[in-house]
DNA sequence: AGGCGAATTGAACATCTGTTCAAATAGAGC
DNA sequence: GCTCTATTTGAACAGATGTTCAATTCGCCT
């Protein structure tokens, strides 16, 4: 047999990346196989080498439309260097938190990407770090903030927002717009003149 | 053959659990074959079973040996919340630089680990972050801080310091006392009144 | 000098790995 | 109803996987 009824490419192949997606994020790059991959799809190995060239694009596809969306869907507003730095955060922490498995896999896998695939990874976050890099640099020209070093508070903050995907689970203790607000006072204050 | 010159249990012991350090922190636990392990060892896979009794264990040992390590390293100093706070800041910048490759793999192996072993990570990894929290919500009770809920500013407090293992490298911009400065300088103004 | 026991080898086990490809199939258009 | 083609199968490849164990070797002790 093949082609079971109602599977067409255009079906086939999201489900390929969600599969792949899911799996990597619960057990990690190495320790998934592309048999289960294509059972979690409902599909011979084989199959997949019809959506992908092999297991690397998979992750690297992954990895990298996950940052070029990042990149793509935010972008720093007209405003005082605090208005800028609030939306930065709290978007930071909305987007992250409604990605939990792409995030989680953009980290954890970078030494599982060829060396010119980290590359193009690495180039795309740290033009994500220096959108946050820029706006506390014009805060300390302006006078609103006090950083002693602008790129390590960028890496300070980045690390603060992004480890609440570590502990932070729905329907917990306390909602999103709880914790952005939480964080961001934070972060307020520890960039505060 | 067997048994080349000088190669006794007490030298071969330690240089698998070095060689299990190195290539977990470096590849993953996962990517990471025990013939792999064994060649860096100077040794045959088969021997390797005299020091584990199988691959999960070595794992297991590594992280529960860095986080008894780490408890059994530092206590809470008496002092007031700030100095207690600052020494905790510092030491935990010190001590994770110093352990790069053991605190790679305590953060990223965690899936990697068998329930049971998990369960007993998990639970070491706790006390260290109750600690960090005792200190917030005396100091919270004293006046010193403010802080709106000490379990989120104690999460966000660990990701921002252990983020400093991601970028910083011996011989760069800074020195380990300046990044231990600044850092120390954010999250105190971060809990500040 | 010789034997004991600890340390190590090397082969074997069954199973899994990523990837390829000829062959089989099923849905769409006629 | 029939063909055409995109889609999928299933077997095959060469090698790697964690772990076990009888056989071997070497250092130490007497």
């Amino acid at each position: 047999m093949a082609r079971k009824q109602g599977s067409h490419a255009e079906t086939t192949g999201p489900k390929v990346r969600d599969a792949a997606l899911r799996l990597f994020a619960r057990h990690g790059f190495a320790a998934v196989s592309m048999r289960q991959i294509a059972k979690e799809v409902g599909v011979q190995a084989g199959a997949l080498y019809l959506y992908t060239p092999d297991k690397q694009t998979l992750l690297f596809d992954l990895m990298r439309e996950h940052l070029e969306h990042l990149l793509s869907h935010w972008q720093v507003p007209e405003g005082t260097p605090l208005a800028q730095l609030e939306a930065f955060c709290r978007h930071h922490i909305h987007y992250h938190l409604d990605r939990p498995e792409l995030v989680f896999i953009a980290y954890m896998e970078l030494r599982n990407l060829e060396p010119d695939n980290f590359a193009v990874i690495e180039g795309l976050r740290r033009q994500y770090e220096n959108r946050l890099q820029e706006i506390l640099t014009r805060g300390q020209d302006s006078g609103d903030f006090a950083v002693a070093d602008s790129k390590l508070a960028t890496m300070a903050i980045i690390a603060m927002l992004t480890g609440v995907n570590t502990w932070y689970r729905e329907g917990g203790r306390l909602k999103r717009a709880d914790v952005e607000g939480i964080y961001w006072d934070m972060v307020r204050k520890s960039v505060a003149a």
